[in-house]
RNA sequence: GGGCGGAUAGCUCAGCUGGUUAGAGCGCCUGCCUUACAAGCAGGAAGUCGGGGGUUCGAGUCCCUCUCUGCCCACCA
């Protein structure tokens, strides 16, 4: 048998191979159903999940990884369980950043973007991405994602960009995208308008400069009073039209109708009223500056005050700043406040705490600028449908008639955090000022002014048939093509009766897996756009189609940060980022894996820890090593004859009162945990999975199961080789199926070991693409019912017990590692049929020489004892270090003391007798006895010690 | 300012709808190179469950409150 496997487990020996093997066979793809048969099953419930696209300038790193591990147990998990499992993978063209990226390139080269002009630049940036952009996918090929690479999509594909196109212009239709000229957080840096949730706040240590504005009379004459204004951009005020009091402000009441002198630029302003005004900030006057902040904004409007742009797209004063244009805004503050101060006319300027915005991606901070921008009106309800996309993204996670919600948060807070956003959502700046995304398709006429928004490019306006049109140049948010996947990768819009297959199959998703920090760029405009354009696709038997189906996926998993080992966020600033690729060079991916998932529970950030990841590659090697157990003895028994057909090694076998308790224990510890883990995974417990299939394979598996056969397996011609046969066809058998039902937590290393097993002619091509070990009710009943049943696993606990209990007494009277010890032991008759069917199992594993049962209790010091079961002794003179021994008495008896007054003091309180359940108080009657005897046993023994 | 988490062994974390004496991994101590694995085996020590109050026969678990800590949202110049 060629099972000849190194004595340690090498993971980088392996896993390209494996990597490299499941996307050459082309394992994970999922073909539109009807365009051809999938060669290995899966014709079941659909389980699809889309994988939230990396950036295509992306690096892998933890977060990175954690998600598609999450991923890659449910896909794998479904996969096995006979689902029809699509994951589906994709890069996003990510407009700034990729952007940047070329830029940053082309500066190198001592040229720029704007030299190259538009059309060279996008070309510039197509370039770049066939040659780079796939970093990413490539890392995740080499982790072994079970994705569908058939089905790989790039947010700029031609398919998605028919997509993005229909849905502008559908949106544009139906009144919901207008085009206006707002305030907007705009970066300097980027040069582009950003939206709301792009810009981050930090708190800045500012100041708050108090300026006197002059108060003028009727001629523009100074009357010598001022009103004194308090503001942290200085340099705003060269945009000011107009200050604010509150209209019931007795100080300012005198002032109203009156105008005053705007410093630097004389320019002429009047004092309006306004409830906004807060009377108790600074000094209750507030300047007004329409183009450069949202409130003053409203308030221009509401006063149909005029807006004047003091700055450019670079956040350099312009023309409108008179003797302070071309400085750049920060210059121009202190240049404003110097001169201020001079003119007399700084009031006072006071330390001042505030937050400021910053660009999320360049860090850049954000100027709130006027400008024309495209927006999408959330919440306003579109013609013929009644409702706005917000209200339908409401509905969709709040419970319907039928009690149901169309999709369900896991954990389920995240519901109520989406909620409220949803519930204060603000229209969606679509436009930035890019180059590189998707083109706005709208035309602007030169002639009647008017917009044309249209499918195809048009040549004329639709207005007024002039030639004269040019293409808007501004592009579309990135977040508007990736929240439209859920419904474009399966098709939309073209979806007819000859083209719907996937989108009939696979929407909605099943599952969304992704970090909270992008649940409202991306989770939330998903729900938004799926909703309301998967509304239009009528089910595929003609009828209307519900919201839950309309969603974009019915469940949303969201996961935690993955932070440092001391809890820190990792950034490269700080220079604690770990990298997922180095750490799997060092572990291996299946350990990594493993620590994720184990790590995994749900409302938690995850500390990543590598000594987690040590003990998970120690783990990988007890599994590589049982099997080289396992397979060693299987030679072993070929060598006398012993024949064991693989072939039909991984059915699981019907287990009945004829089978031995071993292999019956065995199997009904197996079947418990394969059901447990199901369980978990069906409820995101990612942490309790691994911990299930960690302590069964190590703890039942190794430590019992493999130490009790080594004990019993005989290979000597005249042995029992028929028992030893049996043995050895359970523990392969069990090897098999826990190799299953680990395949999706450590892909690499149960592909390995399977293949192995079957001497490299699987029945499959793959692991994953065998059953779930989980057995339907029925067998389980039968199997582990039947085992607590007849005893089975009571019988089995007594004779591990016992050998505990010997091992335990063995260490504490200071036998010698191995020396054979005789013991006494009484036993009650059940036990007493344990320790003689498994006497060679007892003997070898407590190195026991003989055993000798007696049919009294026994007593005294020495004794062992397992409560209403059994008492044992061993026949050896104890070495005890009697101070110790006293100290460790000491403190037992206080705590079995101690123990003893609590469960008497319930015992002995009257509604607790009448209130508790009968297990629990004939639990704690039970408990109380065992803990006198237990105290009993300690006070002699104490007292036995020699006088100190 | 509003909201949401977290605090359990030295460290990282479990502990489901309240029920017998609170668990795991790592680390630590003791002894073992037992021919699967020293990345191992066996045996141990270690927690007044953040503080206080309450409900209950019974609280790590439910309620109130305080302290510390993390995050999200809002953005009054």
């Amino acid at each position: 048998m060629p099972h000849d496997l190194p004595k340690a487990y090498d993971p980088t020996a392996i896993e390209d191979h494996w990597a490299e093997y499941w996307v050459r066979e082309k394992l994970f793809e999922q073909p539109t159903p009807g365009s051809g048969d999938k060669a290995d099953g899966q014709s079941g419930e659909q389980f699809s999940i889309l994988l939230p696209p990396p950036n295509v300038t992306g690096r892998l790193h933890m977060g990175h990884m954690l998600n598609q591990t999450e991923m890659d147990i449910l896909t794998r998990w479904r996969r096995m369980s006979g689902y029809r499992a699509l994951w589906l993978p994709g890069t996003d063209h990510a407009g700034i950043a990729t952007q940047m990226m070329v830029e940053r390139q082309l500066a190198a080269e001592n040229t720029s973007r704007e030299k190259l002009g538009r059309e060279a630049f996008v070309e510039r940036v197509w370039e770049w991405k066939r040659h780079y952009g796939g970093a990413i996918l490539d890392q995740m090929k080499r982790l072994g994602a079970s994705v569908d690479w058939s089905r790989e999509y790039f947010t700029m594909d031609a398919r998605l960009s028919v997509a993005v196109r229909e849905a502008f212009v559908r949106l544009y239709e139906q009144g919901l995208i207008y085009r206006g000229a707002y305030i907007v957080n705009w970066c300097p840096r980027c040069q582009t308008a950003i939206s709301d949730l792009e810009v981050v706040y930090d708190e800045h240590k500012g100041h708050l400069w108090e300026i006197r504005y002059p108060v003028i009379d009727e001629a523009g004459k100074d009357t010598g009073e001022f009103v004194t204004i308090a503001t942290t951009r200085p340099e705003t005020m060269l945009g000011d039209v107009a200050v604010a009091v509150h209209p019931e402000d007795e100080r300012y009441a005198h002032l109203h109708g009156k105008k005053l002198r705007l410093p630097l630029l004389d320019r002429q302003i009047p004092i309006v009223t306004d409830d906004w005004v807060s009377r108790d900030f600074g000094t209750g006057a507030v300047k007004v500056t329409p183009a450069h902040d949202p409130n003053d904004f409203a308030l221009g409007e509401r006063h149909h005050l005029p807006s004047i742009s003091v700055m450019d797209a670079t956040a350099q004063i312009n023309e409108n700043g008179g003797q302070y244009a071309g400085l750049d805004r920060y210059v121009a503050r202190k240049k404003i406040v110097a001169d201020l101060e001079e003119q007399g006319l700084l009031a006072g300027v006071k330390d001042h705490v505030h937050n400021v915005g910053h660009c999320d991606r360049c860090k850049t901070i954000v100027e709130p600028r006027l400008s024309t921008q495209w927006f999408i009106a959330v919440n306003k309800k579109a013609e013929g449908r009644g409702v706005s996309m917000a209200e339908l993204a409401i509905a969709a996670v709040k419970a319907g008639a039928d009690g149901n919600k169309a999709m369900r948060f896991t954990p389920e807070m995240y519901e109520k955090t989406y909620l409220n956003w949803m519930e204060g959502i603000h229209d969606w700046c679509i436009s930035r000022q890019l180059w590189w995304g998707h083109r706005i398709p709208a035309w602007h006429c030169a002639k009647c002014h008017k917009i044309t928004v249209a499918r195809q490019d048009p040549s004329a306006c639709a207005h007024c048939s002039s030639g004269e049109i040019t293409q808007e140049t501004d592009v579309l948010d990135t977040w508007f093509s990736s929240g439209l996947l859920p419904v474009s990768v399966f098709g939309w819009p073209n979806v007819t009766a000859e083209t719907r297959a996937d989108f009939d199959t696979f929407y909605p998703t099943s599952l969304l897996v992704t970090g909270f920090d992008i649940l409202f760029f991306w989770v939330a405009r998903m729900v938004m756009l799926g909703c309301w354009f998967s509304t239009d696709v009528p089910m595929a038997d003609g009828t209307p189609r519900p919201l839950a189906e309309s969603v974009p996926f019915r469940e949303v998993y969201i996961h935690a940060l993955v932070r440092d080992a001391n809890r820190e966020k990792m950034s490269k600033t700080k220079g604690n980022v770990i990298d997922p690729i180095e750490i799997v060079k060092q572990y291996g991916t299946d350990a990594v894996r493993f620590t994720l998932a184990s790590m995994a529970s749900p409302g938690t950030d995850i500390a990543f820890n590598v000594a987690r990841t040590e003990g998970y590659r120690a783990f990988a090697n007890k599994i590589w090593n049982a099997a080289r157990l396992i397979f060693m003895n299987l030679e072993r028994g070929a060598e006398v004859g012993i024949a064991i057909d693989v072939s039909a090694i991984g059915e699981v076998p019907e287990i009945g009162s004829n089978d031995s308790d071993f292999v019956r224990w065995l199997w009904s510890e197996f079947h418990q945990a394969a059901r447990r883990v199901d369980e978990s995974l069906q409820n995101y417990r990612f942490d309790e999975a691994a911990s299930v299939v960690y302590q069964f394979f190590w703890s039942t598996f190794c430590d019992r199961a493999l130490e009790f056969a080594k004990a019993r397996l005989e290979y000597s011609p005249t042995g029992e080789l028929t028992r030893t046969k049996q043995i050895l066809t359970t523990l392969l058998q069990i090897l098999e199926a826990t190799l299953r039902m680990l395949s999706p937590f450590m892909p690499f290393l149960t592909e390995e070991l399977w293949h192995a097993i079957y001497n490299d002619k699987p029945p499959l091509r793959s692991i994953a693409l065998s059953s779930y070990p989980v057995v339907p009710t029925g067998v389980f009943d039968r199997v582990v019912g039947g085992a607590f049943n007849d005893g089975v696993q009571i019988r089995m606990k007594d004779s591990w017990d016992l050998i505990s209990d010997v091992l335990s007494e063995r260490k504490h009277s200071g036998v010698p590692e191995k020396e054979p010890v005789p013991i006494q032991v009484h036993a009650i008759a059940i036990a007493r049929t344990s320790f003689t069917a498994n006497v060679d199992v007892i003997q070898k594993l407590g190195h026991v020489s003989s055993i000798e049962y007696v049919d009294n209790e026994l007593q005294g010091s020495g004794v062992f004892r397992n409560f209403s079961r059994y008492t044992g002794r061993l026949l050896y003179e104890p070495k005890i270090d009697a101070a110790a021994e006293r100290e460790r008495l000491t403190k037992e008896i206080a705590k079995y003391d101690k123990g003893l007054a609590a469960a008497e003091r319930q015992l002995g309180n009257d509604s607790f007798l009448a209130k508790a359940p009968a297990h629990v108080v004939e639990g704690l009657r039970k408990q109380e006895m065992e803990t006198r005897l237990l105290l009993e046993k300690a006070r002699s023994a104490l007292a036995s010690l020699p006088p100190q």
